[in-house]
Formats: structure tokens, sequence, C-alpha cells
DNA sequence: TAAGCTCGACAACACCATTGTCGAAACAGT
DNA sequence: ACTGTTTCGACAATGGTGTTGTCGAGCTTA
């Protein structure tokens, strides 16, 4: 009977897996007319939502301080993803909202996403993948959000 | 007959459960003697494997420039993980090599991510994980080293 | 009204990656 | 052996990203 694969091979296959989604989604995304999306703004446009949201409520969900979370906010008004209105209500706040071009990309995303998972059924099957998903469902139930990443993985 | 999941959640999933093996395996780490590992110093530590290597080679094998893995050294070498030994047979050439202490990380690593596996394993049962394994080896063959993570995710 | 909290903006700082340059050393071709 | 090219490690300069701290303006509640 076979030895069990090394520990360390899990962690490192989802990683891959993921990024290798991640990679391809954008390739797709730039062909499609999205060439300046990273990584982490599909992320934070998620984060955003329909209803749009305020730098420090991004900055709670992402994890991050008000002041970063702003800074990603000036570069994607800057891409014209989301653009940002006065509250009537408060005049403190200023609401981030998804611009018709912000809808797009996360629309656009999901179709590629729906793609590429396709692809992984037709190599997997289709039975072996939905046990896939469900026992990643099983292992990491709970918080969806938490995209604390930049600086969580480098730092010297 | 019930619907597909979402193909965002395969992504999401797959970087839920890397992050979550990565966090439990660091607070272990701390535990057992190793509270300044940071998530990036496994890998490199790896990369610089048993017979030590340059920084240039170690720069090429994570992705990132000779300076960005230098750095990197020079933190490992502080917190006595690594240490620089001049080459005799090339006086350009100063080999990083891991010292007793990274050796020491390195093993108990290893041993925490088979316990991890383990508890994946009695939650999935043994061969719902080797599918899992042996699925996300088909999905991602190939390169295992290629951690240009640093500004990978994140970048404005 | 007054006190306290929240929001967004600005400044200063720290960290980490980058490119470019340089001298020393090894190597390859003549 | 000499010379030109390549490789290595160090240094400097730069840019991007995140942090804390501070401030004024505006809500909220006692």
């Amino acid at each position: 009977m076979p030895a069990d694969p090394p520990g360390f091979e899990l962690p490192l296959r989802l990683f891959l897996g993921f990024r290798m989604l991640i990679d391809e989604l954008h390739v797709e995304l730039a062909r499609q007319g999205h060439p300046d999306m990273r990584p982490m703004h599909g992320f934070v446009l998620q984060a955003i939502g329909p209803e749009g949201t305020t730098a420090v409520e991004l900055g709670r969900r992402l994890g991050v301080s008000k002041q970063a979370a702003g800074k990603t906010v000036d570069t994607l008004e800057h891409l014209g993803y989301v653009e940002r209105r006065s509250d009537p209500g408060d005049a403190r706040r200023k609401i981030v909202r998804l611009t018709e071009r912000g809808v797009d990309s996360l629309a656009r995303s999901a179709r590629i996403f729906e793609d590429l998972r396709a692809g992984w059924a037709r190599t997997l099957g289709e039975d072996r993948l939905r046990a896939l998903e469900s026992d990643l469902r099983a292992m990491t139930a709970g918080d969806v959000f938490r995209l604390d990443v930049p600086g969580w993985f480098g730092g010297y």
C-alpha cells in the first residue's frame, strides 16, 4: 500500500490551484477589455458590492486600514471601475459605487470562472469536482471574505 | 438536480484552505520555539535546500530579483535560520546554508503538516482526501516552486 | 448646547520590491 | 597568457504599498 503524500503537498497544491485559476482569469479578462485588472481588484470590487460602501467600511471588510482602502479606491477610480459620490444623508460619508465598467468586469469574471470550472469538470468529471468543492467547503467553513492578503504572506 | 456551485467558489475555497493550513502551521511553529517564522520563510528555506545556494540562484527559484532574495536572506540570517559562507572554489559566491535551527524548523514544519493532513483525513476520510490531492495534482501539474507571490496579488 | 464618535484628508514614516551601476572574480576564445 | 564576456555580490536611487498620527468637519446622543 502506498505511503501518504507528504503533508506539505496539500497546501502547495491548494495554492497552485488558486493561483492558476486567478492567472487564467486575468489572461481572459485582459482579452475581454480589462487589461488593468489586478488579482486584488476583483476581490475589492466584490467587497464593495452593488450597494456601495465607504472607505472605512471597506477597510474593515478587507482587514486593512482606511488609508490603504482609500488608496486602492483611488486606483480603481482612476481606472474607471468605481466612483465616489457624496452621501446626501450624511455629509461626512463618500460612498464608493461600482461604475458600469466595474459591474461589467464582475459579470465577465463570473462568466470566466464558470468556464474555468467547466474545464476542471471536463478533466476531473463533474462528480469528482463536486466532491472536491464539497470537501473544501467542509474544511473551510466560515468567513469567505477576509482578504487581508496584502502583507499576510510576505514580510521580512 | 442542484445547480452547479458558482464558479468563483472554487478559487476562493482553494485559497481559504491554503491560508488555513499555513496559519495553523505557524501557530504551532510558534508554540514549538519558532515564533518569528513568517509564511514566506518556510518556502524560502525549502528553496535553499540542504545543499545551500546563492542569492542569485535563490532569486531565480523564487521569481524575484537577487536584491530581494538577498534582503530576505539578511533577515533569515539575523533570525538564525541561515548563514553565509564563502565558497572556497569561487571567490565571487557566498553560499547560503541552513543552520541547525533552520533544519529544525523545516523538520517541525513537515511534522506539523503531517498532523494537519491527518486532521483533514479524520474529517473527510482518507479516501476522499487522497482523491482531493490526486485531483489537485492533476490540475496543477508542474512547477511546484515559483513563489513570486510578493507583488503578485497586491499592486494598485 | 455640549461631549463624544465617525468620516475623510493630509503628513510622516517604514517596509519591500524594483532597476541601474560598479568592482571583483571566473570563464572562453584567441 | 591576454582579452572580452559573464556572473556574483554590494551599493544607491526610486517607486509603490501599508502603517500610525493628526486634524477639521459633521453626525449623534445625553
